[in-house]
DNA sequence: ACATGTTGTTATAATATTATATCTTATCGA
DNA sequence: TCGATAAGATATAATATTATAACAACATGT
């Protein structure tokens, strides 16, 4: 048997037993996945046959095709009757990316290379952390905006959600869209006096991961950003998640001591 | 209508709509449990019935019964014939991050309350992309440095992966564990004139997984950090990642336009 | 006791998923 | 051209999932 195959064999009865529920065709579409997005098996080079592996692996070749054809799908290998399947996948150590980088200095200068499409303006009950912060008027509702913010490129690489205390007239849709939503506030007549801001992380969950065309569960930079004016009450709320690929956070200090 | 029915009529409308393939009672499920998450239902508050429910969302009430179901089997309502559902999930505004640190500034301060453990010290041939833009040694090595920081709770929340140019000798564990790789640096003539960081998010590999008590494939916020000293020279880079649970990055910002 | 409101139980039809077998067609070397 | 290798196409049986309906049982106020 050939090594390749005897070292899948091993991984695979190890996998089987743990890992239970999941069906057989994807428990090895995701054995043979893994083997191709690691390297394990090169660029070019011949997978293990469905007969082989149907053997090997003690299910039927059907099962096992399934699990071949949904790699073909994804790309990772190319398919031929009579020739076999070979791995078109190209194993790179470290993909670096080159992401938009965004600074505080200029957020200004970032909208000017991107655009926004406003997923929706509604008045709700915001949840109760935000209803806390934010003093609201009297039926307990604040303006909750969606929106995805796209690179030059069309890429989406940012998801907001947003709670701002303020009137549903100002922002309309096309408002929002074209001004950014402190400007609309500052019309209004509410000055921002000052933000705070916190950087964290998040997963992914299947609404935001279709919206910023990423995987579930891919790691997201998360920014909660709190707006007060000059009273010293906060009059929004931003939640934005940004894909680390499209998006990064920089900033430059310097230092004396 | 009541308010919080209102608010998740029209929530459901977007949803259903944008996110497809699910099953109804499990996309049902997703919204009513991030409404009592997040607290917009609270504690011991009737949740609507089913047959609200079925009549406002267009779902027959047994669709609606098993997102309820669901609910009750994670403890997050509980049901009684003729008297309704109520919330048991009491919602806690979630002790913001518990090492909340800025930036440079207080890092010492952080460092009073924390502890590292030195995983490995290291000679070797950094990666291509950290070998060029430090400029290395007659040998081309660099000092690897393996670390987890700790809370004073012994809870690890950051991995350090850093690369240093300079001499081995002044690195042993226990200076590394008790000083501050800059003050180290510092000690050996070389000073610390700029920082550039660039924060980012990760997802959690087995490896680090397992250092940080985090399952795997958690997002982790990722931090890349440059130091140059006066000629401009990168001799210091930093590859951190935490635990967002207990490590935020915090900013505040004056407003001057 | 009874009407009303609310969840529990049981049954069922339509569809999707999973795993299999059988037959077909393309590739390639002897 | 033939035989050995591969993957493709079609069919099918057993389950599981999804969504529904009709009826039963409990809670509460009058």
């Amino acid at each position: 048997m050939p090594a390749l195959l005897e070292s899948l064999k091993s991984e695979w009865v190890m996998g089987v037993k743990s890992q239970s529920k999941e069906p057989l065709y994807h428990k090895l579409y995701v054995l043979l996945r893994n083997s191709i997005t690691n390297g394990s098996v090169e660029f070019g080079a011949q997978m293990p046959t469905e007969q082989q592996l149907s053997n090997a692996f003690g299910i039927s070749r059907i099962t096992v095709k399934r699990a071949m054809d949904d790699l073909a799908a994804e790309n990772l290998i190319a398919r031929q009757r009579g020739k076999g399947s070979h791995v078109t996948y190209r194993y790179e150590p470290e993909p670096v990316s080159a992401p938009l980088v965004g600074m505080l200095e200029n957020l200004e200068e970032m909208s000017k290379h991107s655009s926004v499409r406003v997923i929706s303006i509604e008045s709700l009950v915001p949840p109760a952390d935000v209803r806390e912060t934010l003093r609201l008027n009297t039926d307990g509702t604040a303006l909750k905006i969606l929106r995805v913010r796209s690179n030059e490129d069309g890429q989406p690489y940012a998801y907001y959600v947003s709670w701002t205390k303020a009137d549903k007239k100002r922002f309309t849709k096309k408002r929002v869209e074209s001004k950014t939503r402190i400007a609309l506030l500052k019309e209004s007549g509410t000055r921002i006096a000052r933000v705070e801001q916190t950087l964290s992380a998040e997963n992914a969950d299947a609404g935001v991961g279709a919206l910023l065309d990423v995987p579930v569960h891919t790691a997201l930079l998360a920014l909660t950003r709190q707006s007060f004016d000059d009273a010293g009450d906060m009059v929004d709320i931003l939640f934005g998640l940004y894909n680390p690929k499209l998006f990064a956070y920089k900033m430059v200090l310097g230092l004396d001591h």
